[in-house]
DNA sequence: ATAATTTGACCTTC
DNA sequence: GAAGGTCAAATTAT
């Protein structure tokens, strides 16, 4: 079990810096949904392990040694790169209408967002960024992908990392919509889908593949109960619920490359099933909070026979457990709990991790609702009351908070010397609160 | 003790 | 009847 003793506030620092470029520049659509430059941010740079000192010396301006040691960017330098991301996403959502029909020249854009957070990803010497998002090649005729030599699937990534943001939306915002269009357009046309596997590349019959089972498989296998009375009274089958949506999502390149991908919602597998012509078995999972919330999504997984890289991921319902409650409401600010306040922040990032800790938090607080209302206005709105108290470093322990236009009704306060306790001393359990801010890169490299 | 996974049986659809 | 999807007991993990 991993579990980080201290964790740096590398990143709320940078957070404090950049939360005035934030509040200026990140957008929030009229249902709530963060636009790009965020999560970009969020995936690129937020995920700096560590703060490079002299770099934090030019964060503060102090006057001291410590710039004059440094030859290299300065945090004011990186600072700079990442408003430039910020203006070059700005300058792409405000076109993304009238060039929804031009992929070559949104791919285009998007690389150049990419690019720029790349370059301020650097200057902090973070070499894997490089890795996650690197560009691809665009070759005029087919801008998302299939370019010679390469795999055929995720050419994109930086449209992939929006995904899990367009999932079980029954009403998208046009902006949304025009992402839904971009993801689409990246998967459907040129990356192959799993449809034609039947003798594709295989030697032969089938052959099964133990998935991430770390038991031995008992030599004697024990007769099971022969007749069993199903039930079978609400079962919605998966190809007849609607909301389906499919997607190419590539394994993880560390650590153990069996694992699922992880799109931040917990699931717990509940079938597999080898599928006639495909080499690799399908898993099926729903969503853990099925029985507590109802929830009734679920997802299959299956890696793809020619790119063993690959996963097909489709999804079908939607996630009503992140609409059950309205729990933030009732914690109690400011003495947050830990969970609860990690839940806020990480829902600022609008990322599905961060909703999983919404929903443990609500495990915690309270009891779900019988009437369920949207709760992601108010987790954003939390967020972004957040963001300026963990500014407000101009007077110690002030409180000053933000009116987010289109978030209705309340306003929390979160003084900031209570999120960071609760950030940084919560850890007691096994995640710290930073994974849930920053949940996507983990730097655990286990052999 | 509880939660999650595995896996053969069972059910539904085609 | 075949194939995909789901159930639920057994097993494993936490």
């Amino acid at each position: 079990m991993k579990h980080r003793s201290c964790p740096c506030p590398w990143s709320l620092l940078l957070l404090h810096k950049l939360t005035p470029l934030c509040l200026r520049q990140l957008t929030i659509t009229a249902d709530k949904h963060i636009t790009v430059h965020w999560i970009l941010f969020m995936h690129v740079l937020a995920a700096h392990p560590a703060p490079p000192l002299a770099l934090l010396g030019g964060l503060d301006h102090r006057d001291d040694n410590t710039k004059e040691l440094f030859v290299g960017p300065t945090m004011d330098d990186v600072l700079s790169q990442i408003e430039e991301a910020f203006r070059l996403a700005e300058e792409l959502r405000a076109e993304l209408g009238a060039a929804q029909n031009n992929p070559v020249y949104l791919a285009e854009r998007c690389h150049g967002i990419a690019q720029a957070y790349l370059a301020a990803s650097r200057m902090l010497g973070y070499p894997h960024g490089s890795d996650d998002l690197s560009p691809p090649a665009l070759p005029p005729q087919h801008p998302f992908g299939g370019g010679s030599g390469s795999t055929s699937h995720g050419n994109l990534p930086q449209l992939e990392l929006l995904r899990p943001f367009l999932s079980g939306a029954p009403s998208s915002s046009p902006f949304q919509q025009h992402l839904g269009r971009l993801l689409e357009a990246s998967s459907s046309p040129f990356n192959t889908p799993a449809t034609d596997t039947f003798g594709a590349g295989t030697s032969g019959g089938p052959v099964r593949r133990q998935a991430s089972s770390s038991r031995s498989s008992p030599p004697v296998v024990q007769p099971r109960q022969q007749h069993r009375t199903r039930r079978y009274a609400v079962v919605v089958p998966m190809r007849e619920s609607g909301e389906r949506m499919t997607m190419m999502v590539p394994v993880q390149r560390t650590g153990n490359t069996d694992l699922p991908p992880d799109d931040g919602y917990t699931w717990r597998k509940y079938g597999q099933k080898d599928i006639l012509g495909s080499r690799y078995p399908r898993s099926y999972y729903r969503c853990t909070h099925k029985n507590y919330y109802g929830c009734e999504a679920k997802k299959k997984v299956q890696r793809l026979d020619d790119d063993p890289f690959m996963y097909e991921v489709t999804y079908c319902g939607n996630h009503t457990c992140l609409t059950s409650t309205t729990p933030l409401l009732t914690l109690p600010a400011p003495t947050t709990t830990a969970a609860s306040t990690a839940a806020a922040v990480s829902m600022l990032t609008n990322s599905p991790t961060g909703s999983a800790a919404i929903l443990a938090s609500q495990d915690l607080v309270m009891a779900p609702s019988e009437h369920p209302t949207p709760a992601l206005s108010t987790a954003i709105q939390l967020g972004i009351s957040w963001m300026p108290s963990a500014l407000a470093g101009t007077g110690e322990g002030s409180s000053a908070q933000v009116n987010v236009p289109g978030a209705s009704g309340r306003d929390t306060e979160y003084p900031v010397m209570d999120l960071a306790d609760a950030m940084f001393n919560s850890g007691s359990s096994g995640g710290s609160s930073m994974d849930a801010i920053f949940p996507a890169h983990h730097h655990d490299q286990r052999d």
